[in-house]
Order: structure tokens, then sequence, then C-alpha cells
DNA sequence: AATACGGGGCC
DNA sequence: GGCCCAGTATT
């Protein structure tokens, strides 16, 4: 049977130039990786969690939140008996707070249907939630030296650049013509350390905006550095059109206690507690902290007499980016409302604690 | 093919 | 302030 597949866009190296490029780089491997925590063993499961965390987020940040998983979570059994707000409490700072979730869900798949063991077949690893090529790819070839191709942030530059792919990376044919290369270019054995090589190289010597091509290993096979072009390769990615808005946090006080509402399913920040949040026109002071009063008492069925401005928070979030304005509240009189979609509940400050809470609720806990 | 999903590193 | 980061799932 014959299947139609369009054309690479570019001609894919031949086996002589794939040898001599595996053997430079695993030679500068030898010599340049660094001592990274996930390194230093190859059981599964961990390589799974650094997968996982590593996504879209740089290796300075995912240390320590990895050792403190893997100390909390030591196996996959571990992980899945695991409450989720205990799971999500380690992840708090890190983003993407899916991950954490499905991961959770997926050691709790693991348990039942491979009795506990991470599973080595690529179609079983592929079905776990949170698991995309590039994951399953990564697990099966460092932990148990599938010849399986991975692509990534790092690999995608070192690739374009060597190969002087000047198209768009992330469209279809330049992620066709880039897959083919990271398949092309694997060895028989010993597939894992060459993925990594591959990462380490794009991220350490290949990097976004200074190239390092004078300490690079496969700088003579380089066709961007022949043409000169490595500096204008990959091209930028189009800028995401950002939205600005206003918030207000309340600290509501009584009694000792804070409140705190927990994030409805389905948006950002899912399941996470935060402080009651209020959508604002970025118009003048007191007209804002009278409508604030309202909103709450409309909200929470809670009336509150507001103190003091606490402070300002900018922060950048995916396509929109808040200033928040955290207020103060002491609350006179109500009750929780009932009829709100949004569980509620009074706190006392050092409870806070236990409940997973949005980052900037946690900036925020640290004045209650 | 486009979009949602976060927060911090680094210039 | 902007760009980027060991991507995945959904529409």
């Amino acid at each position: 049977m014959s299947r139609e597949s369009t054309p690479l866009p570019i001609a894919l190296p031949d086996a002589a130039w794939r040898a001599r490029f595996r053997r430079a780089l695993l030679r500068w491997y030898a010599r340049a990786a660094r001592d990274l925590p996930w390194r230093r063993s190859r059981d599964p499961y961990r390589v799974w969690v650094s997968e996982i965390m590593l996504q879209q987020t740089q290796v300075t940040t995912v240390e320590p939140y990895f050792n403190r998983f893997v100390r909390a979570f030591p196996t996959v059994k571990a992980l899945a008996r695991a409450d989720e707000s205990r799971v999500l409490r380690l992840w708090e700072g890190l983003g993407y707070y899916r991950r954490a979730r499905q991961m959770h869900q997926a050691a709790q798949a693991i348990v039942e249907q491979h009795a506990g063991r991470f599973p080595r077949d690529r179609d079983a690893v592929r079905a776990l939630p949170g698991i995309g090529r590039y994951t399953a790819g990564a697990i099966l070839s460092i932990a148990f030296d599938a010849r399986e191709p991975i692509l990534e942030a790092n690999t995608i530059r070192l690739f374009c650049r060597v190969l002087a792919y000047d198209g768009p990376p992330h469209a279809s044919q330049g992620q066709a013509l880039l897959w083919a290369m990271a398949e092309r270019v694997l060895p028989r054995r010993e597939v894992g350390r060459l993925n990594q090589a591959l990462m380490e190289l794009g991220s350490e010597v290949c990097r976004n905006r200074t190239p390092q091509c004078d300490a690079c290993p496969v700088e003579a096979l380089c066709e961007a550095r022949r043409r000169g072009l490595e500096s204008q390769i990959p091209r930028p990615k189009p800028k995401p059109v950002f939205e600005y808005r206003h918030e207000a946090a309340v600290l509501i006080r009584r009694r000792g206690c804070v409140l705190l509402i927990q994030r409805p399913e389905g948006g950002r920040w899912a399941g996470l507690w935060d402080f009651p949040r209020y959508a604002l026109d970025a118009e003048d002071d007191t007209r804002r902290r009278a409508e604030l009063v309202e909103h709450v008492r409309r909200q929470t069925g809670l009336t509150i007499e507001l103190g003091s401005r606490l402070k300002t928070i900018r922060h950048g979030v995916t396509r929109y980016r808040i200033t928040l304005e955290c207020y103060e509240g002491r609350c006179l009189s109500g009750r929780l409302n009932r009829g709100h979609n949004r569980p509620m509940r009074w706190l006392h400050p050092a409870e806070l604690d236990d409940y997973p809470l949005s980052t900037t609720g946690r900036k925020l806990s640290r004045l209650a």
C-alpha cells in the first residue's frame, strides 16, 4: 500500500554525516554533561516526574521542586495514594497545574493497570494523561534505552540551525522535518544518552540568543554556521497580543480567620484556593473601593469595611496581564452565601499551609 | 491550525 | 518589559 506523504522541505543528512555528528556530540557530552538531580538514576518514575516538571519550565526552576517532590513521593505507589491537594501543594509556583493533576491520575492508572510498575510499552505510556509524543520518547529512551526520538525546545533550535531550516518550526511541515531528523539521528544503543546530549547541547551551547559556536562540537557540521545564519535561525515566534486588566483581591478577616474561595473547575488555577478577586475598571480609587464593597456583598453576602490597600502586584499570565490591588477588609455582618457556586471557607492563617493556593494567593497569604 | 494553560529566568 | 522555557490537550 502506498501512502502519499508530503515531501520534506529540505533533505536530511546522510549516514556518514549522522555518524560524525553523534560521535562529536557524545564526546562533548561525556565532558560537559551537567550533574542534574534526575540524571542520578534511571528509575522511570523519577525520569517521568522530571519530564513532566520540565515541560515549558526551565531546569533551574525545576531542580528544587523535583527534589522535594520525589522525597515526598518516592514511588508511583506513594504518589498514587497521596491526596491531590498535597500533590498540588508541592506544585505551587510551578504553573500549569494540570500537569500535577494528570500525573496524580496517571499514577493511579499505573497502579490499577500495570501493577504499579511504570509501563515499557509505547502505546501504554502514550495513553497516560499528560504524556505526549515528546515525554513518551524521553521517558522510554532515558529510562529503558528504547529507540524513540524526542523533539522539544532545545533540539528544535539545534536542528533548525544544523540544517539551516528557516521555516516556522512549529508548523506541520517544520514538525515533519524535525521529527524525521530526530529519528534519523538516533544510534542503535544508548539512545537515552544521545537524546539527553542533544538537549544539553541545545541548552548550553546552541543557545537562543547567543549561540556559543566557538565552543560547539558540531560547528563544522552546522549549515547555519557555514552560511553565517546562526543568529537568524530559528525565526522568532509571532508574539501573542496581551489583554491588560485590573483586579482587586481582598483579605476579609473575621475572628482571626480569613476568607478563601476555591477557583472554579475549567478555568485558570482550577481547584486552587485563592482570596476573593474582583475585576475592576482601572478608574479612580474612591469609586473603585465603593464598588468593591458592593461586589463583596453581592457575591458573598458579607458586609465588609475596607481598610488600607496593602499592595499592588503585577503578574504576567498567558494572554493577559493583571494588576492586582490587595485590600484589607473587616467583616461586619452577614454569612457566606450558600447559593454561590464557588466553595468558600474561613481559615486560620496557620491552616493556609494545608491548602494549595494560586501563586498570588500564596503571596497574599503571607500578609494574612 | 489555533488556543488555553503559569510562573520565573534572564537580558 | 519582552522573550523564552526538556509540551499537552482541546477545539
